[in-house]
DNA sequence: TTTTGAGTTGTTCGA
DNA sequence: GTCGAACAACTCAAA
């Protein structure tokens, strides 16, 4: 009767994941094992938010666990030495994972797979949370995408591959010497988590549920209500996701079995772009620090500034649509997709602070914090990124405001300072310093027309590629 | 090898 | 008020 070791790493789920099908079908007993290594992800490992998520998805994954019988072993430090002492002990004899993609963790992983196979052990990596691995994806000319539309046609065109069913081991090993979820530390020290817990269900139970809710109702208007903030028109899948409680592979069979409703490709769409960002940062691993684009590399940014980072960070900025999209990620740890858009160009264009300085708050405050869709995010918008937007596309976060949030319901939820003025007074901030002022809301920091021009003359300034 | 068509999400200006 | 053009060239992907 061998014993296998499973472990969770970003795949916090049972259903639809291939190392765990795989080592349930190879081997009478399973042990589930969580290693809480957050030195292995160097630079990036998880900021607060993310944190707090991972806690509540962790007690959730053990719960779904022990209804099985099993019991997720959970243990802290160095993760080949927690996983060599593991195999050891439990006399398992192979060891089963799914793979990751960020450059720190690809290196880790192969640290892990020597040395198990060192001591004698099998070790067998899956697929991880893509539709394709990041490898089975080229141009004719075999070099990796860089254009998001090709890309994504070569993608549509394959076939999407089978969802699987839950894993059911015959045998859940339960040990009782793991540490319990609240040993990590995961949850924050003052309670600053009312608003995500007010906001968020983590766990596969969870995903499952938002994903039917956007199957049923949003899905259908998609197009028409993805990009008001006010509206709950976006999937909110990204932390999922991020944690593997869902796949994509999932996502596209829930939604194909569910084809009666509209076309549901522009959604498919931002799986896509999930899928290229993770691709990207395979093929590109120095992305997460350097510009993609090496032209940007003389790009004059101004130096760097603490107190108007500062502003930019706590929502006030005294651009409400800004301060509204700021306030709502430090409330709930999520902000609004086309939000995001404008909170990024402010501080890359208006403000010109080096986008390093918001993919890095950003990682800090989201729940849904993922390295590939966080790099490529903010390379996009600040113009130096894969198939970015060209550099003279500078969102006016005014114009935004006004024809995404018309009634400004979404800027009075989040500044209710502001919520007895007329929609008026927000969106053309600018004119109305004293009624601002008479609320305790910041003077704009900038003028949004004059820091516009001056972004586009630095530009132009760059010397061509 | 060379050529050709195309490229997430915007804004502003002038007719 | 509405509409199309300009904003820049460049690089990518595929024929």
């Amino acid at each position: 009767m061998s014993t296998a070791l499973i472990l969770f790493r970003r795949d916090l789920r049972l259903a639809g994941y291939p190392a765990l099908s795989a080592a349930c079908a190879a081997h009478a007993s399973v042990l589930p094992v969580y290693v809480h290594d957050p030195d292995a992800d160097g630079t990036w490992a998880p900021g607060a938010a993310s944190r707090w998520w991972l806690h509540h998805s962790l007690v959730a994954l053990e719960r779904q666990l022990r209804e099985l019988g099993g019991r997720l072993h959970i243990s802290h430090g160095d993760t080949t030495a927690q996983v060599l002492t593991l195999a050891r002990s439990s006399g398992a004899t192979a060891v089963y994972w799914s793979r990751r993609y960020e450059p720190a963790t690809i290196a880790r992983d192969s640290a892990l797979k020597a040395a198990l196979r060192a001591e004698g052990l099998a070790v067998h990596s899956h697929p991880g949370n893509l539709w394709y691995e990041p490898w089975a994806l080229a141009t004719d000319g075999g070099q990796p995408y860089r254009v998001f539309t090709p890309f994504w046609r070569r993608l549509r065109a394959l076939p999407p591959p089978a969802p699987l069913p839950p894993a059911r081991a015959q045998h859940w090993v339960a040990r009782d010497d793991g540490l319990p979820v609240s040993v990590l530390g995961l949850l924050p020290r003052i309670c600053w988590d009312s608003g995500l817990a007010a906001t968020w269900i983590p766990g596969e139970a969870g995903a499952q549920e938002q994903l039917a809710i956007f199957a049923d109702e949003a899905a259908k208007d998609y197009a028409k209500l993805r990009d008001l903030p006010a509206r709950r028109g976006t999937s909110r899948l990204s932390a999922h996701l991020h944690f593997g409680e869902i796949t994509p592979v999932q996502i596209l069979d829930h939604l194909r079995r569910r084809a009666a409703q509209a076309d549901p490709g522009l959604f498919l769409r931002e799986l896509g772009w999930r899928e290229f960002a993770h691709h990207l940062l395979y093929h590109f691993p120095h992305t997460p620090q350097a510009n993609f684009n090496p032209r940007f590399d003389a790009f004059p940014w101004n130096a760097d500034a603490p107190a108007v980072l500062e502003r930019w960070q706590r929502g006030r900025t005294g651009i409400p649509l800004v301060d509204a999209g700021m306030r709502e990620m430090w409330h709930t740890g999520w902000m609004h997709n086309r939000v995001r858009m404008v909170v990024a160009s402010f501080l890359t264009k208006n403000l010109r602070q080096h986008w390093r300085h918001g993919a890095r708050w950003f990682w800090d405050t989201l729940v849904d914090a993922d390295l590939a869709n966080n790099t490529l995010g903010w390379q996009w918008v600040a113009g130096c990124g894969a198939d970015a937007a060209p550099y003279f596309r500078i969102f006016n976060p005014y114009l935004q405001a006004a024809r995404f949030d018309r009634d400004a319901a979404y800027i009075k939820r989040w500044i209710p300072e502001l919520a007895a003025l007329p929609a008026k007074v927000p969106h053309e901030a600018w004119k109305h310093p004293a009624a601002l002022a008479a609320c305790g809301y910041p003077t704009p920091m900038v003028e949004v027309a004059a820091s516009r021009d001056m972004a586009l003359a630095a530009w132009r300034r760059l010397p061509a590629g």
